[in-house]
DNA sequence: CGGTATATCCTGTTTTTAAGGGATTGCAGC
DNA sequence: GCTGCAATCCCTTAAAAACAGGATATACCG
C-alpha cells in the first residue's frame, strides 16, 4: 500500500519541487497540499495522510503550533519538519511538538525518500545537516529560564528595568539581576549586543 | 529562439520546483542551476543565459553582492530576484544592484512566466506582493545616512559611544548625536528596541 | 543664491545600566 | 536531609545613555 503524503508550505515553488521529486516514486501517493495552517486542518477533517511534510514558516500560524495541534487531533499522522532555517531552537521546538523528523529544503531526493521511509516505520529521522546543527549547538547551548526569557522580551520591547519590574510585580533590583545573568549567559557586555545575539539565535 | 534560464538557489527543492514549473513551457530553455555564488560565476564564464533567477540567501555570498558582480561582468544578463522574504530593504537592495525584477517564492507558474517575459524585453517586473510591500513601505521609509548605518552597526556590535568615536576618529558627542537621530528615525526610546527594530527591518 | 541635508561639535542634567559584592526563599532530585 | 537551581531582593559605585537645546561647516541641488 502506497504511503500517502501531504505537504504544507506557503511557497508554491517548494510545493512544486517536492511534488516533482516524489511523483515518479512508487509507493508514494501524493494526496495534496495546503498553503496555510487553516486549509491543512480542513483537509485533515476529511482524510488523513500517513505523512505530512510541514514548513516551519506559515502565514497564519507557526509550523510548531500547527504540528502540536495536528498531533493532538490525529496522533497516527507522522510529521516531518521542513525549513530553510537550521537554527537549533526551531528544530528542537519542532521535535518537542511531536514531529518525527526534520529535513532541510536543500535536501536531495534520496534524503527525502529516506526520511519518509524511516518515519513511516515510527522512527525518527534527521537530515545530516540538521543533526550536525543539533550536536554542534548541544555543545554550546544558551539555556534561559522562563523568567529570563520573559525579561529578555520586555527588554527588547524597550522597557526599562523599572517598567519591567512594575509589569512583573517584582523589585527593579530583581530585573537587574536577571539582566546581569542574561549578559553573562550570552557573553556580551551590554544590551545592544544582547538583543542582537538574542535575535540572531531566535530567542526573540 | 528560446529564452535561456539559469537558476541560483541553494535549496534543491526550490530548484526542482522551478524546473518543474518551466519544463513544459515552450520558449524556455533550462540551462542549468547553481547552488552557490561561486559555481554560478564559474558557469557564466562558459556561457551566458538570458535570465538568471537568483535567490537572495546563498551560502557563500549574499544574492545582492552576486547580483552586482554578475551585472558588472555580464551586463546583458537579466536578473530576477527570488526570495521568501518580502522585506523592503532586500527588494530595494536587489534592484539597486541591477536586478530587473523580483518574484516571491510563493509565486504561481503564471506569475513566473509573466516575470520572465516582461524582464526579457528589458522592462522591470514586480510580483504583486513585492510591489505591495514596496508601496507600503514607501509611505513609511526609514532612510539612514551612511554614517548613521555605520554607527548603528557598531552599536549592535556592543561598542560604547567612546569606542565608536575612537574607531571613527570623531568626538563622542558626535556619536551621541547620531544615536539621538537613530532613535528619532526609528521612533523608539532606547537602544534595546532600536537594535530589535533594526534587525527586523534588515538594517543589521 | 537659498534651502536642505549631512556631519561635526558643544554644555548641561537626568535616567538607566553595568559590575561588583551578597542574601533569602522554595522547590525538585538524589 | 542535602544540593543545586531558580527567583527573589538589597547595596554601592561608576559608566553609559537619554534628553534638552544649542552651533558650525560643507555640500548638493533646484
Amino acid at each position: 500500500m502506497a504511503t500517502k503524503v501531504f505537504i504544507v508550505d506557503d511557497h508554491y515553488m517548494v510545493v512544486e519541487g517536492i511534488r516533482s521529486l516524489l511523483q515518479n516514486e512508487k509507493g508514494i501517493e501524493w494526496t495534496g497540499h495546503a498553503m496555510n495552517a487553516a486549509s491543512c486542518l480542513a483537509f485533515l477533517q476529511r482524510q488523513q495522510p500517513d505523512i505530512i511534510l510541514m514548513d516551519i514558516n506559515l502565514p497564519d500560524k507557526s509550523g510548531i503550533d500547527l504540528c502540536k495541534e495536528v498531533k493532538e487531533k490525529y496522533p497516527s499522522v507522522f510529521i516531518i519538519g521542513l525549513s530553510t532555517f537550521n537554527q537549533q531552537s526551531f528544530i528542537q521546538k519542532m521535535m518537542d511538538s511531536g514531529a518525527s523528523g526534520y529535513v532541510l529544503k536543500n535536501a536531495t531526493q534520496e534524503e527525502l525518500m529516506e526520511a519518509i521511509s524511516v518515519v513511516i516505520k515510527g522512527k525518527i529521522y534527521f537530515s545530516d545537516e540538521a543533526s550536525q546543527v543539533l550536536t554542534k549547538t548541544d555543545a554550546n547551548p544558551i539555556l534561559l529560564t522562563r523568567r529570563e526569557k520573559e525579561v529578555l522580551e520586555l527588554i527588547a520591547e524597550g522597557l526599562t528595568n523599572n517598567e519591567i519590574a512594575q509589569k512583573l510585580f517584582v523589585s527593579p533590583t530583581t530585573i537587574d539581576t536577571h539582566r546581569k545573568n542574561l549578559l553573562a549567559k550570552f557573553g556580551v557586555r551590554n544590551t545592544a549586543s544582547l538583543i542582537r545575539d538574542a535575535t540572531k539565535l531566535q530567542f526573540i
